[in-house]
DNA sequence: TGTTGATTGACAGTATACTGACGATCTGGG
DNA sequence: CCCAGATCGTCAGTATACTGTCAATCAACA
């Protein structure tokens, strides 16, 4: 069979490109959590960051970063947004003046275990439209496929690698 | 079957929850995309805004949104960019003093000849990782739930209503 | 015709996201 | 002990992305 002719410059190739599906499903996806989510006053990103600071109590900015998938940069802001709300707190490690350790407060875990009912209505509801069996497929073949593709974007350090020295290991 | 229990409250709940899912791969897109079209100096946004003008000349910038599928307040900044770099032109209508005309330049529909090799590498590198059969049932699931989802974030017009004045049907 | 309501582009404000750089600090080799 | 290199948090700069608002303009109806 011959190659395809090239592609007419035309919109049409971008709504079948799999950039332009990716970028589209992450707006509906963060459309349908705030909107589930809006009570709550957190953004996805936030909340990724709360359920990892629940998960490794003391963890730092760098590691967090990791283990989250998030730009190091950009997550000074989010833990002083979470900060200013009292969700967290940071003390300065005593063997490293670097390094400033995260902490979930009260509030932080409190408000947690209050939104959990909401993120998992919001995540349910973005695979609503397709057929059950539909859903564990894209889920499998997504799964797979930020997997094998962990490396394209700029995230220092394999979350497992960046917890070895918390002893959280499985 | 009883339903399964509570599920903790883990990182390990975000990794396999589709919004994580859809954040991550976005972010492995446009690192792709960026890194095989470093040469043009071109965002997806950007690119996708050129491919649209492409097919609609004289597109406004409302319309252009729709067919985007993007935000209305954030091209503003974006038309100014590519206007800033002699690929696009804005035109007052005649008709209707509120409204902008948008058309490509020499420079930006050469650009665009030039760039469209680079941002087909970048597309099939996203799905390399997958085996082929793999990638045409993930394309399918992703198109069917963007198409089912549409509503669920802020685009003010479907595409095809969107440009329903501009007689391009099809 | 005059006024109401919708539309358009623009703007302010907030929140990701990434690159690149910086000072403070730690670590290891000599 | 001293210094080179690495790491930590931070910051500046750029680019999406969304909410909400506004003045100018248009369209439609009384």
């Amino acid at each position: 069979m011959p190659s395809k002719p090239a592609a007419p410059i035309t919109i049409d190739a971008v709504y079948a490109a799999p950039g332009y599906l990716f970028r589209r499903m992450q707006q509906i996806a963060v459309s349908i959590f705030m909107e589930e989510c809006k009570a709550f006053d957190l953004t996805p990103v936030q909340y990724a960051a709360l359920i990892a600071i629940h998960t490794h109590p003391g963890i730092d900015a760098t590691r967090l970063s990791a283990v989250i998938a998030f730009d190091r940069s950009t997550l000074g802001s989010v833990i002083e947004r979470l900060q200013a709300k009292d969700y967290i707190e940071r003390k300065p490690a005593p063997e490293d003046k670097r390094i400033k350790l995260l902490y979930l407060t009260k509030s932080g875990a409190a408000i947690l275990r209050e939104i959990i009912p909401a993120v998992e209505r919001a995540q349910g509801r973005m695979l609503e439209p397709l057929k059950p069996g539909d859903r564990k497929a894209l889920m499998g073949l997504l799964t797979q496929l930020v997997d094998l593709n962990n490396e394209a974007s700029r995230v220092p350090l394999r979350a497992e690698d960046a917890l070895e020295h918390l002893g959280k290991g499985g």
